[in-house]
DNA sequence: AGCGTACTAGAACGAATGCTCTACTATCAA
DNA sequence: TTGATAGTAGAGCATTCGTTCTAGTACGCT
């Protein structure tokens, strides 16, 4: 878990209020109540102010995500299984937290891309760093280079769009549905591979 | 096009405005200054202020992209090729709009979900006539029902992600590569209804 | 002890926000 | 002409925004 000081906590309070309302609809005020801080110690350990903090939650998240992809990776031996758990458990946390946004990365780079850069180069990088994860997973399951990255890519991109649609239609059922649909596509590729090796030529 | 008139230019402003920077991030100012519209006409022709002309931008923009849709399948009879080919205009839009945001409603949606729940229902209605749209053009192609339902809805969330990831790392490529992938996917869902079961003859 | 750094505390600032309000103009009907 | 209605025009409202500023406290160093 994550320390208790000031810092950790501005961190975390922002994190929490960018998942509901986005990072412009999030003001330093709802911040600094949430966390039980003054504002002078926000600017005391984020002198850039807002998007200086964003920044880091982007950050930290971001790692927090990539570490839990790499469990669920471990603790599924079947690559479809994990892509698939991934959804469903997704799902469930929407559920259990009244579909608050599991994820203020994806809603805070669509806001931010057009107006502040450096923000949206942290992003992307956050997100760069996924997509390498799952890629690599899925050439270790045995997919070719390039179609694992093309398939990890729309993982992340099914996920985020999961997201989006949970959030909206306050439902689970289509974060699961495309869960299972991610799932078809990565196990049609390891069937290809089983019955021709690498290139598909029949069918 | 749209006719000229204030409140159409109002609304094709905030559009705009939306796609670029979100709904928080998009004043009124910005918007009576870019249609070139007063305060006063915003709010006789939209009563109920921001979210009312919102709302407005949301359903206009989303039967506008439903009858895209219906245009590009219209176009290619190949159920996978017009998947395929939507992603490529997109991505090919995206890159001569210097990356502004395609579509306003997934990132108005996203942002609003937990703090406007007239608009987020809007959007999910938006999101809902989609899905219909593509699961009726997939059931025509012959996949069964049940399936097509889940591909429709993995096929829209792979656009919202898809435009997210396109935004923020201001590179179509990923968009295109998402895009083979559902069409990856609407593929072998159709070569196995030809392989399989019961009524195989009609096509 | 005294000093310096790290951090807390919150009042205050100018700029901006969404919105209300009154005044004015154009158009059509009686 | 008169009156009603639709729409334009923008000054002004209270509130909130992100940020700055000064003052004070806690704590390790020499």
């Amino acid at each position: 878990m994550m320390p208790d000081d000031t810092r950790s906590r501005l961190i975390a309070a922002t994190g929490e209020l960018f998942r509901r309302y986005g990072y412009n609809g999030t003001s330093l005020k709802q911040v600094t109540e949430a966390a039980d801080a003054p504002t002078g110690s926000l600017y005391h350990h984020f002198p850039g102010g807002k998007s200086d903090l964003a920044q880091v939650v982007l950050e930290t998240t971001g790692a927090a995500y990539q570490e839990l992809f790499e469990l669920i990776w471990d603790s599924h031996p079947d690559p479809g299984a994990a892509v698939e758990a991934f959804f469903d458990a997704a799902a469930e946390v929407l559920k259990q937290t009244d579909f608050i946004d599991p994820c203020p990365i994806g809603g805070v780079a669509r806001e931010i891309a057009n107006s502040d850069e450096t923000l949206r180069q942290t992003a992307d990088r956050v997100f760069d760093g996924w997509i390498s994860s799952a890629a690599g997973r899925l050439r270790a399951a045995g997919i070719e280079p390039d179609v694992a990255e093309e398939m990890a890519v729309s993982l992340v991109a099914a996920i985020e769009g999961g997201f989006l649609h949970a959030r909206t239609s306050r439902n689970g059922d289509r974060l699961r549905m495309i869960g299972r649909q991610q799932r078809r596509l990565v196990e049609s590729a390891l069937t290809a591979r089983a019955a021709g090796d690498g290139r598909v030529q029949d069918r």
